[in-house]
DNA sequence: AGGATTAATTAGGTCT
DNA sequence: AGACCTAATTAATCCT
């Protein structure tokens, strides 16, 4: 019975179908959720316009999340087509949406994850947290990505190149466009216009900015981050990102030697240490007395700009010998 | 890949 | 309260 009921539901064949089911008498064990003869018949309350019968079918079961599909569907155009004739008119896409939301999806045919522009939620998020380290994945990344939301690849590829436009256009000015609110994980983007002096950002989680002052690093000198002085004075060993830092004197700076976080804005004012400064392995040096400039730049994980920020402080400093 | 564009989605508002 | 209007946002598409 359910071999039949599949072979016609997927020739479309309704009439058939109605008059198949017809034969089965309504008190019929073949009736108990089985999921092909119900969705049968919700096919063909839907063709025969019976909108009521066809919702209590589909709220009656659990369907399998393999027919959720065919059954959104059946119950969609059954919303829009009951609206249509009380309105006496085709309805619009607004209309439809405005359907959509007056009439959720019945739990039974919804894994009940909400959708946001057609995307899952943990889709966005999964696609925005990768473009935050890297605005341009590789093909295996995008096919992981696709794996992990259940996207195809193009969306995902779609999603990368329109988030990318997005981030361009200026007419956006700070869009608020993907944010979600989360301005300070967004930003990364156009961070260049960021003044330093900021005034109160009282935010730590948020856009952590790591300041040196230009008071050498020996011991018994300030190491102001995030603005708070006085955070570290003594001669012991500073850790950033895990990786160890300052020790005794001539030991040089290194800043995460590994890599650098998401979102994390390093302002370096001018550096007057007669140590060497290293970033991202990149050895940088200076000489003192090169005021003005205070190179700022965000290392959102892509490694040509941390890169560029290595040159660009080298290019304007001393590199010493060896 | 970027640029321009489109149709759908979403949200806030007004009208009846 | 429901229908309708309008604008912003978005995924998708076409073109280069």
């Amino acid at each position: 019975v359910s071999c039949l009921c599949e072979a016609l539901l997927q020739a479309g064949n309704v009439d058939r179908l109605w008059r198949f089911l017809s034969t089965i008498p309504p008190s019929s064990e073949l009736l108990r959720g089985n999921e092909t003869l119900l969705k049968a018949q919700a096919l063909v309350a839907f063709h025969r316009e019976e909108f009521k019968e066809l919702y209590a079918i589909l709220e009656s079961h659990d369907f399998h999340p393999s027919n959720h599909g065919f059954l959104q569907d059946l119950y969609l155009k059954a919303r829009y087509k009951e609206a249509e004739r009380s309105r006496g008119r085709s309805l619009g896409a607004v209309d439809k949406y405005r359907l959509r939301k007056k009439f959720p999806l019945p739990k039974t045919i919804w894994d009940g994850e909400e959708t946001v522009y057609c995307f899952k939620e943990k889709s966005r998020n999964a696609l925005k947290e990768c473009y935050k380290s890297n605005r341009y994945p590789t093909p295996d990344e995008k096919k992981n990505l696709a794996k992990v939301t259940g996207l195809s690849l193009t969306q995902v590829s779609n999603w990368f190149k329109n988030r990318r436009q997005r981030d361009r256009t200026p007419s956006g000015n700070l869009s608020k466009s993907e944010s979600d609110g989360n301005h300070s994980t967004e930003d990364e983007a156009s961070a260049m216009d960021d003044a330093p002096d900021k005034p109160d950002e009282p935010s730590i989680s948020t856009a952590p900015i790591i300041s040196v002052s230009a008071v050498p690093c020996n011991a018994g000198s300030q190491l102001i981050l995030n603005g708070s002085s006085g955070f570290l004075t003594a001669s012991q060993p500073l850790l950033l990102n895990g990786n160890s830092l300052i020790s005794g004197a001539g030991a040089g700076v290194i800043i995460n030697g590994v890599n650098l976080g998401d979102c994390q804005t390093v302002t370096l004012s001018p550096v007057a240490t007669n140590s060497p400064l290293i970033l991202n392995g990149a050895q940088v040096i200076t000489k003192s007395g090169i005021g003005g400039q205070q190179p700022q730049q965000t290392a959102s994980g892509a490694e040509q700009e941390v890169s560029s920020l290595a040159s660009k402080v080298l290019s304007s400093n001393n590199v010493p010998p060896g």
